[in-house]
DNA sequence: TTACAGCGTAAGCCATGACTAACGGTAAGT
DNA sequence: ACTTACCGTTAGTCATGGCTTACGCTGTAA
């Protein structure tokens, strides 16, 4: 759980948004990214090491350089903590509106 | 798909999401909130009024007691948002097991 | 080994935003 | 009318974090 709030938070910043869509797209290397986007490869390079600790991106070493690619894992997360208050939510919803109309 | 963004970035709050996860369990006033949240009665106010902005709950005025609980649809655009994604990550991960294994 | 390409890290600056204290405004009770 | 309860808003302070610049490290090519 305390992995979702990582992924969530860590998605809450747009470039790191930004960077998380193009890797969805295809895997790409820090510099590839980097062009393209309006940040430098060092920001980049630090928005990936919190996605990755995140669980949200991997990397791999090809050459000099780092291939990342997007994870599953930090996204089934978010996911499921997500899911966790969407019932509840529901839940409330179908208690309220239960005792407004108690149409059976 | 701006809402769920905002949506998003609304929870990546600490408080906002403890609040949000109060109201999940059962709809309250804003006093009932800060009792039992080392913040402020205003600091909470100012966080229901932004989880409001991105269709995270909803208020209701009862007397001078606002009572508020969640919304649905927040959290069903993030769901959204989110599940475009999934199926993208599954999608690429699809692809590069294809790739690398080509088990038929 | 010399040179270059590709990244990661550290230090420092600056903007965003979360919090508190003080104030104003409305509804209910006496 | 006066008081009290309950809440929203504003102004101002302070910490968090995103960005750049500068530097160091590891491979690859000649």
């Amino acid at each position: 759980m305390a992995y979702a709030v990582n992924a969530l938070t860590t998605l809450a910043d747009p470039t790191r948004r930004t960077i998380f869509e193009r890797l969805a797209e295809r895997p790409q290397a820090v510099g590839e990214l980097a062009n393209g986007l309006p940040v430098s490869r060092p920001a980049v390079s630090q928005h990936l090491k919190v996605l990755k600790a995140a669980s949200l991106v991997t990397d791999r070493a090809e050459g000099t350089r780092h291939i990342y690619r997007i994870d599953p894992r930090g996204l089934g997360e978010i996911r499921k903590w997500l899911d966790q208050f969407w019932d509840a939510s529901l839940e409330a919803f179908a208690a309220e509106i239960e005792k407004t109309e108690s149409t059976t």
